[in-house]
DNA sequence: GTAGGCCCTTACTT
DNA sequence: AAAGTAAGGGCCT
């Protein structure tokens, strides 16, 4: 048996969904773009997924024709309804813009590993070395999965990191982030980091939990929450949301960060998550 | 509570 | 080519 088999699964969707503005809106650093298609991983399997007129043409290590659907439909958050958000939101001018320049832009659900390691990696950091970053770590440490002509990683957990040194990680060129990364994988180890806990907890409690950790301060606690925690309140405010507050909303451009997200949720609710996401591609790209 | 210096490099611009 | 700067923050004082 070849250890490559592969099987294609047409995904139907009637929600809006956008593969490319979705895949290029900050919150994922490991999927290539080949073509017309996405190859990346989710969970233990290699996916390589191309936007079809009805939906999405999967193409995937898993054997699982059901789970296919099932992970595809999980990672792109089907059962959130843009049509009600946009419908709900249509009278901010702003947003409203925003909703129909990137129409079909989603938030992805992450695994909480992988997404906590790569906002840590993000910080003060630009996209190209973060996706270096990270695709070494996967390469090196975490076990490949054969999808076709390609090879992509899983990415390695923390009992598979846990030989890694603050030494391996530099050289790696992680910079001063070589240091939480190792001080993460040790938490984690040790069980005093508990992601999956946090999927049943409070927005608030999750959060204090994760700025605990060294290197995950309010924005990048908000990164994990929304995009892999399932927080939908979550509304990291970096630099580009910082400009659209101050340009767009009125905001003092030295106003508190918990203020803001204070602010945010006052004026979105659960739907501040969804809100950020937008502006961000909007703030970004436009 | 909070302003400023510092952290380690890389990618990209002048 | 060399120098400068921004890059999806966080920590410590």
């Amino acid at each position: 048996m070849a250890k490559n088999v592969i099987t294609t699964t047409t995904v139907d969707i009637d929600q809006p969904i956008d593969l490319e503005s979705t895949m290029e809106s900050g919150q994922v650093f490991r999927w290539e773009k080949n073509q017309d298609w996405y190859i990346g991983v989710i969970k233990r399997y290699g996916y390589a997924i191309k936007q079809t007129s009805s939906g999405l043409l999967v193409t995937t290590s898993n054997p699982d024709k059901g789970d296919t659907i099932k992970s595809i439909s999980n990672f792109f958050r089907l059962e959130d309804d843009l049509g009600k958000l946009y419908t709900n939101l249509q009278h901010d001018q702003v947003l409203n813009s925003a909703f129909q320049r990137w129409r079909g832009l989603r938030l992805i659900k992450q695994d909480p590993w992988e997404c906590l390691i790569s906002f840590v990696c993000s910080s003060v950091s630009n996209i190209p070395r973060i996706k270096k970053n990270l695709n070494s770590l996967a390469k090196y440490y975490g076990r490949p999965i054969y999808l076709g002509d390609s090879t992509v990683y899983e990415f390695p957990s923390a009992t598979q990191l846990s030989k890694v040194s603050v030494h391996d990680l530099s050289k790696l060129g992680f910079g001063f982030r070589a240091e939480y990364i190792v001080k993460i994988v040790n938490h984690e180890l040790s069980g005093m980091l508990n992601l999956q806990k946090l999927l049943i907890e409070s927005y608030a409690t999750a959060k204090a939990k994760l700025t605990e950790l060294p290197g995950v301060g309010n924005k990048i606690a908000d990164c994990v929450l929304l995009f892999a925690l399932e927080k939908l309140e979550g509304f990291p405010i970096d630099r580009w949301i910082m400009r659209a507050l101050v340009d767009w909303y009125g905001h003092s451009e030295n106003a508190k960060y918990s203020n803001l997200v204070c602010w945010a949720h006052k004026m979105w609710g659960t739907s501040a998550g969804y809100v950020q996401q937008y502006m961000y591609q909007q703030r970004r790209l436009s």
